[in-house]
DNA sequence: AAATGATCATAA
DNA sequence: TTATGATCATTT
């Protein structure tokens, strides 16, 4: 399936909202995990299959040909995001060839196409509710922030100082670990520009911004 | 309760 | 191994 708008992706979207995930995956003769203690990406996953989303495990937007990344958002009954929203991996080497503009990062959250679920832990998988799927991009203020969150911790890391940020870095965007288990590490670079292991690291949206978005859309 | 740090499945 | 999809589990 491929789309010619994001509009058209839009309206495929919201054709799931009031749904749960036990009627959607009846539908399609999808198996809906007891729990996602082993399947974490379960949902984000089964929302992709649905919607037709062929990037895979790429690094770039869930829909490239128009742009648009496509993200589930876990909300209580509240409306209130219950996770930070993952982004991508945070590059620890080539520092020098990173910029804002064609970044990763850049390029996912430039559009994306939420997907609020309600989905407090007390309700079982089946039992979760699609709700109403909007399309985003960062206003100009937003974006102003998270630029600077992303280009703070790229000098840092370029410094060799990436054992020095943690999940308090950050308005929007924090860094997290990101990784199998602690022994996945993978390369960086020390203070002295040598080469050395740590963990990898993903960026993540601040379930406080999310929070934010969702009000932005929904009160008007 | 919210935030931080740790972890799980899968694809290429 | 590194990227995707994230949530889990523990600490504050």
């Amino acid at each position: 399936m491929a789309y010619d708008s994001a509009q058209q992706l839009l309206a495929k979207a919201q054709s799931l909202a009031g749904f749960s995930l036990g009627e959607l995956a009846q539908q399609y003769q999808a198996q809906v995990p007891a729990n996602l203690l082993r399947e974490k990406g379960w949902v984000g996953q089964f929302l992709e299959y649905l919607l037709g989303s062929q990037s895979a495990s790429l690094a770039q937007p869930d829909f490239p040909e128009i742009g648009v990344e496509m993200k589930t958002l876990p909300i209580d009954t509240a409306g209130k995001p219950l996770e930070s929203t993952y982004v991508s991996v945070v590059p620890l080497t080539d520092l020098a060839e990173i910029q804002w503009q064609g970044s990763v990062v850049q390029q996912k959250l430039n559009h994306v196409l939420w997907i609020p679920i309600i989905a407090e832990k007390n309700l079982a998988i089946q039992e979760r509710i699609i709700a109403m799927p909007f399309l985003w991009r960062p206003s100009p203020q937003e974006l102003i922030i998270i630029r600077k969150d992303f280009e703070e911790a790229m000098e840092m890391i370029a410094m060799g100082q990436v054992g020095k940020i943690d999940a308090r870095f950050g308005e929007i965007l924090q860094i997290r670990p990101k990784a199998a288990n602690n022994k996945a590490l993978t390369e960086t670079i020390d203070a002295k520009g040598k080469k050395c292991l740590t963990l990898p690291r993903g960026f993540y949206l601040r379930p406080q911004f999310t929070r934010l978005l969702l009000q932005n859309h929904f009160s008007n």
